[in-house]
DNA sequence: AAAATAGTTGACCGGTTGGTAAAGTGAAAG
DNA sequence: CTTTCACTTTACCAACCGGTCAACTATTTT
């Protein structure tokens, strides 16, 4: 009973928008609540602070990319496949997101780790939560290479922690630098990380 | 003439050190002067801005920082050599920095960098920089390596910043999951990155 | 000694911050 | 129809933000 709404909704999407464009420190709430057309008053009817809304913000990102990420990563795909497609599809979303807003924004789930890792305990978990949800796509992926003889990781889940690094670095150069030219051709060193120490053992 | 002052080195000493426990939104100017022991209208008879402080502060940390890495780079040793040693010194200097602040902190450079990239482009483009010079010895490390046929990296440059971004992510995901685990064993991937391509075209 | 200069002091500014509170409103459940 | 309750509205708060200013002090040059 009472009545219904969707500004939760709409805060929890104009949150992620504004905080992956700039940062958490650069955005307030006074901003966030303005520009979803919600007042403050709304704002914590729905949300206790600042912090937990950004939080229940970025599990609702991942939430509705889950599918996308469920698609590139679709077992139908041979493993070296799903992983090519996953580096496409980081390029062409770090693309599109820097044509949308002017600049490359890079990954939104490791600005606000990186920013906040230190200060908020709350934030930095929820992405550390996020970033490993990620990494479990590429483990089960490095991980049936190996098994097709494709992969000479000894360590599964190191190898998978390892690319995603190596990704994630290139996406926060990238930002850094404002040049999406270094994230254009990241497969040759994923599978260079992945299938190097059979390689190298040779 | 007039009167002399250490104010203006302990202001950028401090700044950086508050800066990159916490992160530049998370730090005020008058954190900075009070830990500093330096009034607020001293703050600004030396720097004009909260961000110009910024920029000086980690001009000033490279600055310090050059003479240890061109130990590490010394071209005294040999090119395979020199990457093992800056891993290990990365790993030692996130330990000993988390050692003293009880968590994990990240590359400097990268985090002022990543958290303000879409926001103030002076302090962008000074954390690029930075960030280009340390890329700088790698490249002339593989560069080196390639000579000797110890790499077989068709472009150097590429090279060097695929390395640079592998260990850049591994730092972050150190931050963000607050452990330093993942930033024991950097050297076997940056030997795959910079190998894997001879290796793999056998 | 006096002038010129470099640095210090601390009060002050308007605007913004995250967050609160209380009264009001509209729709669904009884 | 009325009660109930989810949501909205708006005014408000103390604390803090980056930055300014004019008076003051210590030092060196002339």
């Amino acid at each position: 009973m009472g009545r219904t709404s969707d500004a939760r909704e709409k805060l929890l999407a104009v949150a992620f928008q504004l905080i992956w464009d700039s940062s958490y420190g650069g955005v307030s709430v006074d901003q966030i609540c303005e520009r979803a057309g919600v007042n403050k008053g709304s704002f914590y009817h729905f949300f206790g602070t600042k912090a937990s809304l950004a939080v229940e913000a970025y599990e609702q990102h991942w939430k509705l990319q889950q599918p996308e990420m469920d698609r590139l990563f679709s077992a139908q795909l041979g493993p070296l496949e799903r992983l090519s497609l996953w580096c496409s599809f980081v390029y062409q979303c770090q693309k599109q997101k820097a044509q949308e807003y002017g600049r490359v924004c890079g990954c939104p789930y490791a600005s606000i780790g990186g920013e906040l890792a230190t200060q908020d305990n709350e934030i930095r978990s929820k992405s550390a939560e996020l970033m490993a949800r990620n990494t479990k796509y590429l483990e089960t992926t490095i991980a049936e290479a190996q098994r097709l003889g494709l992969a000479g990781a000894p360590d599964v889940k190191a190898a998978a922690q390892q690319v995603n690094a190596f990704v994630l670095g290139t996406v926060l150069s990238a930002k850094i630098q404002n040049d999406l030219e270094v994230l254009r051709n990241l497969e040759p060193t994923v599978i260079a990380i992945i299938g190097a120490r059979v390689a190298v053992s040779l």
